[in-house]
DNA sequence: TGTACATCAGTGAACGCGCGTTCACTGATGTAC
DNA sequence: TGTACATCAGTGAACGCGCGTTCACTGATGTAC
């Protein structure tokens, strides 16, 4: 039954984006091999033969759910330039249909507090997929030094990344409509 | 062996007690009952003459770590009024001492992402204490109505929330230190 | 180009282990008279 | 107040189960000549 080269790599491709989707939707530990496998459209065993532990597919699950957000990002704000590109992409994060797909949306949003328990290699991917997204938000802000950009940028993310958290924990959809509506309004008033 | 009313009252909180460390330490999957019983000095055999499942002491441990929070933030606020006792709030959440204290700090930091997929209980428990702490933080915000000071504060503690949770994901303590402090500004900067 | 053999992706069963939960038992505490 | 019995907190062993990991096997693919 062996595979081709081509088969085999889209096989690893699509058990990592498996992965990627099942570990945001369920958790790490709430999500077996088994599950992930059979998400991928195959029997536990062969897991072994394109990663060498658990780790490991969390790891790249974890950056493969990142660049995905990335991108998802700079399509949007590409769309229009600067400040309205900015308020378009922070609309989008902060928006209902994010908070409700989860397996699709912002991994630091749906693993955040279970990834800061991760190993070394965990926090290696998780370290530069934060940065890559402060990036993504500092390019679109105007009018200051690269440096004031970024910092800008990790207190955006914060406090999206908080607001979506919040918003997916409080059982009241009034309230977590609110909590998203206030991140919002908060970061997209001219400063 | 059958233990006293009062005895048995206390052990029962310092189970509640017990878990409510663990689970912020070590996650509420990545804590055992049997850890969480040895945490609190008794073999694991003895739970289920206190609790009726896992899920109820997760229960009871998060509304515990919330009002032991709350507590806290309290106390810290009375010592100065109005915004001084905000700030001083905030730059407490917002420190480095926070950061290394996963275990008696903010569960919403610590366990965010792990109770947004808990179950019907462990929702309505999560939604209590967010808006105790919403509450708290409210009534230090002066010169609004009531009803401002809760958005005010929903926007607020979902900055906190958030820069914590990231301060612990990045591998860089640098990079962590900068979230904290980019947050801290923002949040205590006159508006 | 054809043939013979080595490789290895995927299967399915098995491994030891720790999980949440249950249970028989112990003996000090609480209760009824 | 004392005595007899019921209660039940805590122990320690056991339960079935799913976990991450390993392994023998299959047979199509890749490689060497």
């Amino acid at each position: 039954m062996r595979k081709s080269k081509n088969e085999s790599a889209e096989t690893r491709k699509r058990i990592v984006e498996a992965a990627s989707a099942e570990f945001r939707r369920n958790g790490v530990d709430g999500t077996g091999l088994s599950d992930l496998m059979a998400a991928a459209g195959l029997t536990h065993g062969g897991f072994y033969k394109h990663f060498e532990s658990k780790e490991q597919v969390v790891e790249e699950a974890f950056t493969a759910a990142t660049e995905s957000m990335v991108g998802a990002m700079k399509r949007i704000s590409s769309a229009s330039p600067g400040e309205r590109g900015l308020h378009a992409m922070i609309a989008e994060y902060l928006s209902i249909k994010h908070r409700d797909d989860v397996a699709g949306g912002c991994p630091f949003a749906a693993l955040g507090s279970e990834v800061a328990r991760g190993g070394d290699a965990v926090h290696e991917a998780t370290t530069t997929g934060f940065l890559k997204v402060v990036d993504t938000i500092a390019s679109q802000l105007e009018g200051m030094s690269s440096a004031a950009a970024k910092k800008e940028a990790m207190f955006m993310l914060s406090t999206m990344i908080g607001a979506m958290t919040m918003a997916r924990v409080v059982a009241d959809p009034d309230l977590s409509a609110t909590i998203l509506r206030q991140a919002r309004k908060r970061l997209t008033q001219s400063s």
